[in-house]
Order: structure tokens, then C-alpha cells, then sequence
DNA sequence: TAAATATACTACTAATTTGGTAGGAATTAA
DNA sequence: TTAATTCCTACCAAATTAGTAGTATATTTA
């Protein structure tokens, strides 16, 4: 599972994402306020996003945030591993959060991990080709889909 | 992430299953050494085991555990489940640990949801399709490839 | 029948992670 | 100069995880 914090992350890119390009920077306010993400906790992970160089911010009066990656160019795999935690079901499969199995004689040799592994592949196939401008795209086609009923 | 007590559950079901059809059961002391488990906290997953119904019990001197699925038939997805944890990656596209997305205006409009929609069924596409015998076929697999160097 | 050996059961516990909150300093616009 | 905002440090509570301890109960075997 993904942590919320991964996933008020992505809401919050999603939110800059809309408003890319306009010159005007959002609150975290208003973010927290229209993707009802706690304010404090979101503020904690807009500095993060901004560690991390996909958000610009503003100090001050008038300030906020800006993405500054284009939407096509900002993946679903990199947010999940720069901000929260691994993609795949067990340590000894991952990239970014490796870890020796202990139990195992030689991973080499693991069927178990062999199964795992082909599952993480499958996931980040997906996850490492959709974009912000993706799942905005998605989002419109669901929009348009639902409101015909 | 998978818990350790899943993985530990799957390590126990497949040494269980490399004895499938013999007459003598296993102990929880022999696997837990073999597969280097602690034995207390292996005694807890076997009773769970024993509860969902992949193994049987025979109490006393003798005593231990025997698998009474077909190792052909038990697959890993049900293992997952059943022990352990969700295997989405959001709680609002998971089908036995569902939870609505508070952040959500509509679960069928958000376009993230429909992503991770998507990552879920490419792994359950894999986990369904794979049982204790496959696994163990893998293993016999990678052996003799990584043998051969 | 007694001793040895297992599982079954109940009840803790310790460490880690998660999901935050509080309060104020620094910066900027008006 | 004041209001609004990000930035920073420190803390905290609840949940989860990964176990452990101790004992009751059942079964085999000598």
C-alpha cells in the first residue's frame, strides 16, 4: 500500500499540474482546502516536493507553489519512490528499498522472489509510463464517460 | 509490502508442499529451522494456516503439519490475501480491503484511482495464475540454470 | 501409566512506522 | 508596517508489526 503521504503528494502535483504554465503560484491553503489533504501535513510535504525539484516555491505574501517539471515529463514511479516507499511486495525484489532476504540460501535461486519480481515489472511498466498529463487525460475521459448517464 | 508473516506463511506452504502426498506431517520446529522462521511466531501462522484450511494438524509426539490442497491449487493471490495484506496499492481499488477515498470527490472520476486500478490487475494477473507447484517448478528451474555456471 | 513431544491457546510486549500537530522564524507583497 | 505565506524544529498519539512467554491439551511410545 501506498502511504497517504505518496499519495497526497501525487493529489497535490495533480493540483499544480492544472494550473501549469499560469504564472500565479497555489497556496497550500487552497490545496489542502480543495483536495482536503491536512494543511500542516501538507505543507510538511510540499517541502518535500520541493527537495526533491519538482515544485518551485514563493516565500511571502502572495506566495505558494509551482510546478516546474512539464506534467508529460513527471511519473507516477517517481513520485511513489521519491516520497513514500517501495513499489514492489518484497524487499529483496526492490530497487530503491533493497534488503537481503535472510531466510533465503541464494536469491538467485528463489521461486518466491522470481514470482515477485515478475509483479514488480508488470506494475512499473505502468506506473513508469503515466505522467501527470496521464492521469488528467484519464481523468477527463472518466468525466466525460460519467456524466453521459 | 508484503508482511514477513506472508512471507513466512508461503516459505512454510512450500516446504509443506515439497512433502505433499508422504504420510509423515511436519513439525513447526523442522520448518522453522529449515526455513529460518522463529518457531513461536511460526506456531501462530500455522494455526492461521490451519483456520483458513490449507494444512491439518495432528497433535502429540509426532505430530506436525501437512498441507491438504493440492500444491496445484494453491495459489499465491489467495495466500495474500488470506494472511496478510492487501495487495493494491490504494484501499479505494482493493477488493478485500476496501475503504473509500475521503479526498475523493467521485471514486469513478479519479483518474489516479483508475492507474492504480490498473496496476492492481496486472498483479493479481500474476498471483492467480501462480501456485505452490509453480513456484516450486521455478525454483528447480533457476537452480539448474544457475548450476550449470 | 508415565514421560516425552507436539499442537493449541491466551496474553503480553517492544519497536517501528505512520499520520499527523504546535509554534514560531523568515520572507515577501501591498 | 502589517498581513500572508513558506520554512523549520520539535514533538506526539495511534496503529501496526513482529514477535515472546507460559501453559493447557492431545498423542505416541517405552
Amino acid at each position: 500500500m501506498l502511504q497517504k503521504k505518496t499519495k497526497y503528494a501525487i493529489k497535490a502535483l495533480l493540483a499544480l499540474a492544472k494550473h501549469y504554465g499560469e504564472h500565479r503560484p497555489l497556496k497550500t491553503s487552497e490545496i489542502s482546502k480543495n483536495e482536503k489533504i491536512p494543511r500542516k501535513f501538507l505543507e510538511a510535504i510540499m517541502l518535500d516536493l520541493k527537495k526533491i525539484g519538482y515544485v518551485n516555491s514563493q516565500m511571502g505574501a502572495r506566495g505558494g507553489y509551482v510546478l516546474i517539471k512539464h506534467p508529460e515529463e513527471v511519473m507516477l514511479s517517481n513520485i511513489i519512490r521519491s516520497t513514500g516507499g517501495p513499489i514492489a511486495l518484497l524487499p529483496c525484489v526492490s530497487l530503491n528499498f533493497y534488503e537481503p532476504c535472510k531466510e533465503c540460501v541464494s536469491e538467485e535461486v528463489c521461486g518466491l522472489r522470481d514470482v515477485i519480481l515478475e509483479v514488480r515489472e508488470a506494475s512499473i511498466k505502468i506506473l513508469s509510463k503515466t505522467s501527470l498529463a496521464d492521469i488528467l487525460r484519464r481523468e477527463n475521459k472518466l468525466l466525460k464517460k460519467h456524466t453521459l448517464h
